[in-house]
DNA sequence: CGGTGTCGTAACTGAAATAGTTACATCGCC
DNA sequence: GGCGATGTAACTATTTCAGTTACGACACCG
């Protein structure tokens, strides 16, 4: 299993709430979603919930209920869903916390986190620099550019 | 369990050669790197093989076996280091192909293996601007500076 | 005011990966 | 041949992910 396709699916989801606003249907179904991703609506929900509360979309109740985009395609990072979506450091520090009598185990850690924090920023500025806009381009052209 | 720790037991590992190295000791032992990491010597082990594979590492066989550095620690990056150890990319696709039927579904893939190719290039620029050297000074001093 | 459709979430499952452990064959010097 | 360490296979406990079922909550609409 290794690394999760949260990060995928939520971004799915936007860019196809988004194609479908661009249509004139600017509230959708968690049914019509999973339709599209190929999974379970419930995944659907999961992955709109955490959207929710990173404020990307809103969800409506009674009838005609569904869920809608709270900002333009080209406003929503992929960082923002990033974040929105991954709880987890990049990289794992010690299961176990190393020898504290060593040297290297009393000290690592810190140094370590230091270049980890390194790498997530690059991360950051990478996923910071396409849009779901960006994407839904991409998607329909072949290509992101 | 979510991120693993291979990166960091096999950072560990060189940094911990790359100590005892500078005080003249350059063949070791996986029970002694266990001892420092606080983990079990099959575990170092496997992290050994895959660094030995990287051609970072070579085992000595018969009386006085162990592991060596077969390159000064300044001439190791963790981007060295994060290629032996690491096989998965950092974001995973669908986990079942999605719907090809839509549009969105159709295209998405290749869009989405663009940005996520443009992460790994930041995290691997990332790791190649430090050195087990310089984990190495980090480690000693309280910081990588 | 009750029916309807969707949200929101808990609970459970199967599959997979990590890391820890035991065990043992292999290797090469002494 | 003895010895000490490598190199791996095999097994386990723990955790996570994603899929699924189930059901209460909600708000509109006739």
């Amino acid at each position: 299993m290794a690394a999760n396709s949260r990060l995928t699916v939520a971004v799915h989801v936007l860019t196809w709430m988004a194609l479908v606003k661009g249509r004139g249907r600017d509230v959708v179904t968690s049914d019509q979603i999973a339709d599209s991703v190929n999974t379970n609506p419930v995944v659907i929900r999961r992955s709109l919930g955490e959207l929710r509360k990173a404020g990307l979309v809103e969800a409506l109740h009674g009838a005609g209920a569904g869920w809608r985009l709270l900002r333009e395609a080209d406003a929503i990072t992929l960082l923002d869903v990033y974040r929105a979506v991954e709880t987890e450091p990049l990289f794992a520090l010690h299961r176990a916390e190393p020898n504290q009598k060593c040297p290297i185990g009393a000290g690592i850690r810190p140094a370590l986190e230091e270049v980890y924090g390194g790498a997530e920023a690059a991360v950051h500025g990478a996923l910071g620099g396409t849009s779901i806009a960006d994407v839904l381009r991409g998607t329909l052209a072949g290509r992101t550019g």
